[in-house]
RNA sequence: GCUCUCGUGGUGUAAUGGAUAGCACAAUGGUCUUCGGAACCAUUUGUUCGGGUUCGAAUCCUGACGGGAGCACCA
C-alpha cells in the first residue's frame, strides 16, 4: 500500500533523529491542501516533550529526495503529503500489484440467513443474507477459506402448528398420501391461522406441541410430513436465495443437530458443568460481577438481578430441548467434521447476549477449543419511515417478496423508459443491486429505517448507480481504438486514483469493523470521481493519442475495482442496463 | 427495576481523538443538440442538553432528557 511506503519514509527520517517511534499516514481530510496526511507529531511531541511544530518540520526536513511525494507542514503540527505525476503512476502500479493475505488460509465457517421452514420470508431477513453473503465474498478475498451454512429453523414448533392446523381442518391424510399437493401456499395459509389459534386454544396447543415432539422423536406419519413440508419450503427459499445471488455450501438446520444434542448433554454432565433449577436444566454462565441478585424488598417478589447474565438453559423443565442446545449441538459437529479456525454468526443483535452464553458454554466445556475464534455480528433491526416495525401500504407486515416485486417492477418501468428490450435477468440485477447497496451503505449494528419509496429510488447514491457508471465505462472502452496501456497520470486523473486507493483499502477497515458501509461509501467515491471525469473531459475524441491512452487505461483500472468491489458485496454488472 | 444500545441539516446517513463535520434525498438555480441524463455543477440548512478529560471531542468519561432492545422453559 503506498501509505504504508510513505509511513515507512517519515519512520526512517524520523530515526535518522533519533526518533524510534511511529508515524502514522491516514488520507487527507483537506484534498484542496494534500492527498494523504500524518497527524503523529502532537503524540510523539507530548511523550518526547518537544514542540509538535518544530518536530513536524525536523522530519520533513529529515526525509531524503524523492520522486513520488512532496513533503509539507501545516500549522499546528500536521505532515500533509501530495503525489507528484511520477507518485501517481507509481500508486496505480502499487495498486495494481496488491494481494491480500490477512486471512492466511485459515477456515472460517459463516453461519447467516437462517430463515424458519413454514414462515413466509419478511424484510427482517435480508440483512442476514445481504452482510453474511457479502462477508463470505470479503474473506475469501482477504485469503481466508470459506464454508457457508444457512442454518435452517426447521425443528421447532412451526412445523408442528403447521401439522396440527392441517389434522384440525382433516386434510392432514389428504396432503400426506399426495391426493392433495403440498405447496408453499398451504403452509404460508396455515402457519399465520395455527399462530393465531395457539393463543385462544390451550387443546390446539398442546396438540402442536404434542406434534413436535412426535417428528423430533421421529415418530411416523409426523416425521416424513415434516420431511415433506422441510422440502417445499427449502425449495421456496432456494428461489429467494437465486433471486438474490446468494448461495450456500450447507443447507444444514436445528434438525441436523438432533442427534448430538444428547453428546453435549453428557459433555457437561461429565465436566460437571450442568445442574438442574426449577426442573429445567441449565448451566452457569455468569463471569465475576455478573447476575448479583438484588435483595427482595418482599419475599413473593421477582427476584432480580444486577448485571444480568441469566444461565443457559440446555433442557426445558418439560424435557423439550431449546433452541441454544441445537447451537451448541452444531458447534460440536461443526468442529468434529469441519474443523474451522473461526465460526462467524450473522443476526439480529437482538441475540447479542444469547450468543455470549452459547459461547460461553461452548468454551467452558471445551466443545469449541480454546484457540478456536467463536464471533458474532449482531446486526440492527430494519424499521419502518415512522421508526417503527416495517408494514405494507396496507397495514401487514411486509413480506420479503413483496418488496423484490416492487423493486423489479421499478427497474423494468426505468428499463422500458429508456427503450431497452425486456430482460428479466437484468430487473432483477438492477433491483437485488438497490436493495443491497442500500442495505449494506448503514453501519452494520446500528438499527435504520427503511424508505421503500428511497429504495425504489435509482438516484444518487445508489446500486443502480453504480451499474450505470460500471456500464458507461464498458460502452466507452468498447467503442475505443486500440492502445497501449499508459501509466503517465496527471492531476485530471489523481480524484479517481485517489478513490481507487480508498477503495483498496476499504476491505481492511470492513474486516476489521466488521461492517460494509465504508465499502459501499468509497466504492460510489470512485463512481462519482468517473463520472466527474466523464464530464468534464470528452475521451474519444481526444486528439493527443498519449493522453487518450492513459485516460483509457485509467478507465480500465476503475472498471476492474467498481467490478470487483461488486462482486463483494454480491452485486452483479451487467453490459448494458 | 437491572443491563445494553442509539441520539448528527427538513429526511436518510458518514466520519482509526485531528484541520473548514462528508455524502445522498428533498428544495432552489444552473450545465448539456449525451464517448449512455439512472449524469454533471452550484446554493441553502446540522453534532439533544449540562459538566469533565485532552494541545484538539460528534467520537472518551460523567449527569440529565429522549428513542430502541434484552432480562431462563419463543425460536
Amino acid at each position: 500500500m503506498i501509505r504504508s511506503e510513505i509511513q515507512k519514509l517519515l519512520c526512517e527520517a524520523a530515526k535518522t533523529q533519533n526518533i524510534d517511534e511511529n508515524f502514522c499516514v491516514s488520507f487527507s481530510a483537506m484534498p484542496n491542501l494534500c492527498d494523504f496526511q500524518c497527524n503523529s507529531c502532537f503524540a510523539v511531541a507530548k511523550k518526547l516533550g518537544k514542540n509538535p511544530y518544530d518536530l513536524a518540520c525536523q522530519i520533513v526536513e529529515a526525509i531524503p529526495q524523492n520522486q513520488f511525494f512532496t513533503f509539507s507542514v501545516a500549522r499546528p503540527a500536521f505532515i500533509n503529503i501530495t503525489l507528484t505525476n511520477q507518485g501517481l503512476k507509481h500508486m496505480s502500479q502499487v495498486l495494481l500489484s496488491q494481494q491480500f493475505n490477512l486471512g492466511g488460509g485459515k477456515k472460517i465457517f459463516l453461519d447467516y440467513g437462517g430463515p424458519n421452514i413454514g414462515k413466509a420470508m419478511h424484510i427482517g431477513h435480508m440483512r442476514s443474507f445481504n452482510i453474511g453473503e457479502a462477508f463470505k465474498r470479503l474473506y475469501r478475498k482477504l485469503g481466508f477459506e470459506t464454508v457457508s451454512d444457512i442454518f435452517l429453523g426447521d425443528w421447532g414448533m412451526p412445523m408442528g402448528l403447521i401439522m396440527a392446523m392441517l389434522e384440525k381442518q382433516g386434510v392432514f391424510g389428504d396432503y400426506y398420501s399426495g391426493k392433495k399437493q403440498l405447496t408453499i401456499e398451504v403452509m404460508n395459509t396455515a402457519y399465520p391461522q395455527a399462530s393465531q389459534l395457539k393463543m385462544q386454544d390451550e387443546k390446539f396447543k398442546q396438540r402442536a406441541e404434542q406434534i413436535t415432539l412426535f417428528f423430533q422423536q421421529k415418530q411416523q406419519p409426523y416425521y416424513d410430513f415434516w420431511k415433506k413440508l422441510r422440502d417445499v419450503s427449502v425449495a421456496e427459499i432456494k428461489k429467494v436465495c437465486r433471486l438474490l445471488n446468494v448461495d450456500f455450501d450447507l443447507w444444514n438446520g436445528e434438525s441436523n443437530a438432533s442427534e448430538y444434542v444428547s453428546t453435549i448433554l453428557k459433555i457437561f454432565e461429565e465436566k460437571k458443568l450442568s445442574r438442574i433449577s426449577e426442573g429445567a436444566l441449565v448451566v452457569d454462565v455468569a463471569e465475576e460481577g455478573e447476575q448479583i441478585p438484588i435483595p427482595k424488598k418482599s419475599p413473593d417478589e421477582v427476584q432480580r438481578y444486577e448485571n444480568p447474565m441469566p444461565p443457559l438453559m440446555l433442557k426445558k423443565s418439560n424435557g423439550g430441548d431449546k433452541y441454544e442446545t441445537s447451537d451448541i449441538a452444531t458447534i460440536y459437529y461443526r468442529n468434529k467434521f469441519y474443523h474451522p479456525d473461526i465460526i462467524h454468526y450473522f443476526t439480529d443483535a437482538r441475540q447479542n447476549q444469547r450468543f455470549i452464553q452459547i459461547f460461553r458454554a461452548c468454551k467452558k466445556s471445551g466443545i469449541s477449543p480454546q484457540e478456536q475464534l467463536l464471533l458474532h455480528t449482531g446486526f440492527g433491526t430494519i424499521n419502518g419511515k415512522d421508526g417503527k416495525a416495517l408494514k405494507t401500504r396496507d397495514g401487514g407486515n411486509m413480506q420479503l417478496s413483496d418488496l423484490l416485486n416492487m423493486l423489479y417492477e421499478k427497474a423494468e418501468q426505468k428499463l422500458v423508459e429508456n427503450g431497452t428490450e425486456h430482460d428479466d435477468d437484468l430487473k432483477r440485477k438492477i433491483g437485488n443491486a438497490a436493495l443491497k447497496f442500500a442495505d449494506l451503505s448503514n453501519s452494520v449494528e446500528k438499527d435504520y429505517n427503511f424508505d421503500v419509496d428511497r429504495v425504489l429510488s435509482f438516484d444518487g447514491k445508489t446500486g443502480p448507480y453504480i451499474q450505470y457508471t460500471a456500464c458507461r465505462i464498458k460502452s466507452i472502452l468498447s467503442k475505443a481504438p486500440k492502445f497501449e496501456n499508459n501509466f503517465n497520470f496527471s492531476a485530471q486523473h489523481k480524484e479517481m486514483l485517489i478513490s481507487l486507493n480508498r477503495l483498496a483499502s476499504s476491505y481492511r477497515i470492513c474486516f476489521e469493523n466488521k461492517s460494509l458501509n465504508d465499502l459501499c461509501g468509497s466504492l460510489y467515491d470512485l463512481a462519482s470521481a468517473f463520472s466527474s471525469f466523464y464530464n468534464s473531459c470528452h475521451i474519444l475524441s481526444e486528439q493527443d493519442k498519449s493522453l487518450q491512452s492513459a485516460h483509457l487505461t485509467l478507465l480500465k483500472i476503475v472498471l476492474k475495482f467498481i467490478e470487483e468491489a461488486c462482486d463483494i458485496l454480491a452485486i452483479e454488472v451487467p453490459d448494458k442496463m
